[in-house]
DNA sequence: ATCTAATGGTTGCTTTTGTAACTAACAACC
DNA sequence: GGTTGTTAGTTACAAAAGCAACCATTAGAT
């Protein structure tokens, strides 16, 4: 089973990383930030690690990258020095809408094979072995 | 759709990983090359390639640490030397029996919290998209 | 036969990831 | 107020993955 999930996480993956290396020189973990941020709104750090379950060096080094790139800002949290929240400019706002556009059509197509009931029975299954 | 994916087959893989890592030292793409050997019989490295997908380095690099540790054993073809079929060796058969075994558990513990007509459904899906 | 192209596999180097140790800020307890 | 423990985040180093150039061998064309 972990062996299926792989291929198939390995195959749709490839597909999309186009989109956003290409477009935006970015890696996987920064687009999965961008779109924490994005869709969820501003968060700190630590939140999106938890949420997304990606390790904090990990996403220490995205935020890194994408602040480079002028698609996020940090902000330090005045009661607590430690936390500082993360927040998409409106630069990278635009990259999210750009991608978020490109995510929902690469998963369409992929998603053409099957009928809509198998598709949100298989989202509604991955949701349950993710959170295992 | 390939967040969630990978989201699901990073889970349950760290789960497994723990058995061929811990048990005999073995790394992901190793374990992936033993599987292959041991459930279709001995092949050449370009057909683990193809079969599994994997870069054809990184299994040249399995294979050789897989010889180091006895596991398999390589034979050049005599009508194309470019060719070298790989077997696995009886201590690699067992140790294929023994993480099969592991496997199986392992998935059934994973599939505990699905009927069986939804793990069946889901291999279907997997396979499906795995072959696109 | 010889020259070119393709194939199976390996090696070297660069980029990413994983791990563990570290800093800085806060909290709690005495 | 000082010691101890936690928490958010970073950094340094090791392991792994990806990429491109590289042999050696075969196949094909001329």
């Amino acid at each position: 089973m972990p062996y299926l999930l792989n291929q198939a996480a390995d195959t749709t993956s490839r597909g999309f990383e186009s989109a956003y290396k290409a477009k935006y020189g970015m890696l996987r973990t920064e687009w999965r930030v961008v779109f924490h941020l994005g869709r969820y709104g501003k968060m700190t750090a630590k939140e999106i690690c938890d949420r997304a379950r990606i390790h904090k060096t990990k996403v220490s080094r995205a935020v890194q990258a994408l602040e480079q790139k002028r698609f996020l800002a940090r902000k330090e949290m005045p009661d607590d020095r430690r936390h500082e929240t993360l927040k998409l400019t409106s630069k990278g706002q635009k990259v999210f809408q750009d991608l978020l556009e490109e995510a929902r059509s690469f998963d369409a197509s992929l998603m053409d094979e099957f009928t809509a009931e198998e598709a949100a029975q298989m989202r509604a299954f991955l949701v349950r072995i993710a959170k295992l």
